[in-house]
DNA sequence: CTGAAAGCGCTTACAG
DNA sequence: CTGAAAGCGCTTACAG
């Protein structure tokens, strides 16, 4: 019952030869006569040999496997992006190790190193802190791959696969603008305060040289929310900057009642995630408002509750099934030795209308 | 810049001692010298060592790896499952090799041998089809462990986490019976119909001898609907179980509509899992129905929409990410050697009451 | 076309 | 408490 799986030396010895040419064989390289070949191909399928890939591995330094670090599979973006990464390893022929950093940098450093043990040929990640990526960039050195998926930074060059988040939110703050809307607030993670402050600094007096990856991704989204207010001349009230200063429902829920309690209410929201849109909207429902007659209301990610909330939420929509797919093919296509400049590639976000916005009445 | 890793023997040279004595040290097994494990650990930290675990699983046998094979990483409860497994797989020094079904069972066959390639020490999976479970017996020949997740199998004794569909759908129609519905229908995927012709065979003379293990999960949940109709002696009307044929929102919606055209309509509906949930609400509003007051509902399966939905869906909730920190348990501690009887636990499915269900006016 | 032999980076009895 | 040596299951020059 619990017998040892068959070893090549058990192949070759059923079949009469070396291991060396019964791993020729089996392996297809080399030169073996015909009938060798099937006699140990024969061999083979009756023992029901199957090749011990460590072993294997341990040669040829090439593990077939793949790293995903994500902020938490749990949530719905990272769960397409990983459904595409998974997909596209598969036609491939490579497996995929999932963990979580949830957006902490000590647990990323720690996934790092466990998928470093792994072996794995590459890792595709989305980092917690563009700023903090030596430990990215020593994994780099060596020619090991690393693709960075929905941010990317300007410390490490490498390919990336993101959305144009800043364009995405200037958009929709304009939109909000050209309705007639004049107090738009943003609610979103935007931590540390320090951080806030130094993209504030950059900004100063021009916009269009700040990095998109300078930041982190929510105070990067914070780009486009200012660039809105200097194209459309309307004065930056910071108070209408929501920070949650945490990637949690409850926080922005926090946040944002404290916001509508206050006396320079808003009439408009736009938000930098799913989980921010979530915490938001439960405050504004809870607040008792009414959208969009008496706030108009953006969301991130189009995800089933917004389709289903009555009005409908309008949208940012990220394709994250073909981000994970794209983010693996740059991976594997590195792993398999492809050797170009590293490059960004930007997949488009698009506006999907629904009930939540009207004109400012 | 492409310096190899350090492997054991650069450490124990670094450190001035053999490779056996550098593998205690850092394996924390048997005797060393306290002071020779310092300058051994500090020699490894000083080259930034990391072993080797291809190296180590050679010869161990282990890889400190578990697969999973799930539905589709994508849906929401099985990224809770994950989310669930990853957890507890890390805090034990595991990593998890994750694969999808799409509830196919070819799929499902190809990803158990990729998984076994790889040589994880445990899989955790949640079956396409509980009557065609032989290649997981195969696996699980040899005492390599498996673990059931959602699911269980009536042909293959093996430990398994579920919730009590039946039981859980059967108390919702009786609240809907109980607030004088009569017309309950049930959507689910419930395929092939040979299947749920077999469950109807079973369930002919006597109801609590058919296991809910014999079946696939929606056809499962069919004897919770065919028990609350003889509990509340309501004859059973075969047109208000509606098939959508496969695990689709798109398969539901329209199967969902067909029956509101009929001339048979339900006063009331429950569904089978999120999917169903999302597509037969589409068709209710697409149908024009006002929820509660025409029609009352149900879901499987507590999700964002689910709450947000006006007025919010009453549902059946799963502790998905619950049952995947057991799954993952109950696999290790068998890696681990731990030798018991089969079990399967059933963790608690709980009802959450929102406004979507009111009294047959 | 085939085989003997070295070696991938570890762990583990076995001596000392 | 420590080291020399065998060995896990393969692949791969190197000879023949």
């Amino acid at each position: 019952m619990s017998r040892q799986a068959p070893t090549l030396v058990e192949v070759a010895r059923a079949a009469g030869v070396s291991t060396a040419t019964a791993a020729r064989a089996l392996g297809n390289y080399g030169r073996v006569k015909d009938s060798t070949r099937e006699a140990v191909k024969l061999a083979a399928e009756r023992l029901n040999y199957r090749p011990n890939e460590l072993a294997r591995s341990m040669i040829t330094g090439r593990t077939r496997s793949i790293g995903v670090i994500c902020g938490d599979v749990h949530i719905p973006f990272f769960a397409g992006v990983v459904r595409g990464i998974t997909d596209v390893a598969r036609g491939r022929g490579y497996t995929v190790l999932i963990t979580n950093s949830d957006e902490d940098w000590e647990t990323e450093v720690e996934s790092l190193g466990i998928l470093e043990s792994s072996r794995v040929d590459g890792i595709i990640i989305s980092p917690s802190d563009p700023n903090r990526v030596d430990h990215l960039r020593h994994w780099g050195e060596g020619g090991r791959p690393l693709v960075m998926v929905d941010r990317a930074s300007a410390r490490f060059e490498t390919d990336a696969v993101v959305i144009d988040g800043p364009t995405a939110i200037e958009a929709a703050v304009i939109r909000l603008f050209d309705l007639g809307h004049e107090r738009v607030a943003i609610v979103g993670e935007f931590s540390p305060d320090s951080e806030v402050d130094r993209l504030f600094e950059a900004l100063g007096s021009e916009v269009d040289g700040v990095g998109a990856f300078d930041f982190s991704p929510s105070i990067t989204r914070l780009i486009g929310y200012v660039r809105a207010h200097r194209t459309r001349g309307i004065p930056l009230d910071e108070s209408l900057i929501v920070r949650s200063g945490a990637y949690s429902i409850d926080a922005a829920e926090r946040a944002t009642t404290a916001l509508l309690a206050g006396d320079a209410a808003p009439t408009a929201i736009v938000t930098t995630d799913n989980s921010m849109s979530l915490g938001a909207y439960r405050a504004v429902r809870s607040a008792g408002l009414r959208v969009p007659e008496e706030l108009s209301f953006i969301g991130f990610d189009n995800q089933d509750w917004t389709e289903f909330a009555a009005p409908g939420i309008s949208v940012i929509d990220q394709p994250s099934y073909a981000m994970g797919q794209a983010a693996a093919r740059m991976l594997l296509d590195r792993v398999d030795g492809m050797d170009a400049p590293a490059r960004i590639l930007t997949e488009p976000a698009t506006f999907i209308e629904r009930g939540s916005v009207a004109p400012r009445g």
